[in-house]
DNA sequence: CACAGTACAGACAGGTCTGTCTCATTCCGA
DNA sequence: TCGGAATGAGACAGACCTGTCTGTACTGTG
């Protein structure tokens, strides 16, 4: 069914959910995920964590083990809100055109719900500031990409057009393009675009009938 | 003419090629644009940038003042490069439909020609990893992009559509997408994906003349 | 030879970051 | 009331980073 590693990051998620019934390690994570994407990951040490979450430095590795692993549990709970608050986007609607246009009109929500500063794509600039291979945060991202990818994959095979692997890769990049593109443009923009795009691709897609 | 200062962008250029006429300083530049892009910008430091290029710290202090104004420098010269072959590529060819296909074919082959492992849009990572608004390099990434934005505006007033200024938004999407979604999917599919995407949406704003 | 300009080599200071450790306090169930 | 677990506050070590400074070697020119 679902998408790569769906069962491991299930549990991933439920260790986080686990560990997040301590109150003093949830304000630690809400802060962080707060303070990584606004001001960066590399920008924010814990020390600044501790003293916006009020909390000890010990709470903060007895619950999290490091910065880094605190990184992957951030990037983790934003996979997993995205993941939660699209598929119910999605089930919402009925027909493959509308369900695939609840895709872009979760990321428009999305980002205007964004109270901070839109600073693009989390898991894009994680990539970007964490170029070793090896951190715990560059699997979540990997996998986040994927999942999105698949999923586009399978409500584009619910269309019944002709390549509709074609069609998902083109509309994974019309979603990525989206998001860098709001950055520059501004969302209003970028999301009427994006929009304009999806639909214009989904109607090439369909099997000639004149 | 050109895009949003653009001869402020050609004093600054200028300025970089009349240091980098130092053989010591080409040397700090060059190495150091490799470490930046290949290893972020954040986890390469000055000493790591002087022990590679075999130059002493006053040298690379003396040519660029800082460790900011060097990732700026980086910025400028991948801009500077980008441009070059991009517009060289578009004025080699003829009529607007050859000349915007240029563009994904300019990707591709700059991506192509990567020798080190692909890490996405060096403008784009440098984002992330400057969170400071006022860095130096934060400028140039704005530039770039909104150079690429209008450049693309220009190319798609050429092909008289109905809505060129949609119609450029929504290829810079596509254009931004591909970049991301290359390091998702691979390059190959990833510029298949966006050359079909490309073609069916100028297809699409054509008018109807049925 | 004398001299000026440039670059190499490396020590050094000052600051920041992660992660560990100690000690006092609070809270909660037996 | 007692005891243990969790937490707050903060000192501390070790590593790393940027940027400065001193001293030395090389090169071209008169």
């Amino acid at each position: 069914m679902g998408a790569h590693g769906a069962a491991e990051a299930a549990r991933e998620a439920a260790a986080d959910e686990r560990r997040t019934q301590s109150p003093a390690a949830q304000r630690v994570l809400d802060t962080a995920s707060v303070l990584f994407y606004e001001h960066g990951i590399g920008a924010t040490g814990v020390d600044t964590v501790i003293a916006r979450s009020g909390v000890a430095k010990m709470t903060l590795y007895k619950h999290y083990g490091s910065k880094d692993e605190l990184v992957a549990a951030y990037l983790r709970g934003r996979d997993r809100r995205w993941r939660e608050r699209l598929v119910a986007a999605v089930a919402a609607r009925t027909g493959p055109e509308a369900r695939i246009a609840a895709v872009l009109d979760t990321l428009d929500a999305w980002l205007e719900g964004e109270v901070e500063e839109f600073r693009g794509c989390a898991f894009v600039n994680a990539a970007a500031e964490l170029p070793d291979p090896g951190h715990p945060g560059r699997r979540v991202v990997a996998d986040h990409k994927r999942w999105m990818r698949s999923y586009l994959g399978e409500l584009s095979a619910d269309l019944g057009v002709r390549d509709a692997e074609a069609l998902a890769e083109q509309l994974f990049t019309v979603f990525e393009g989206a998001t860098v593109a709001a950055v520059v443009d501004g969302r209003a923009r970028a999301m009427g675009a994006a929009r304009g795009a999806a639909e214009a691709l989904i109607a090439a897609h369909r099997p000639a009938d004149g």
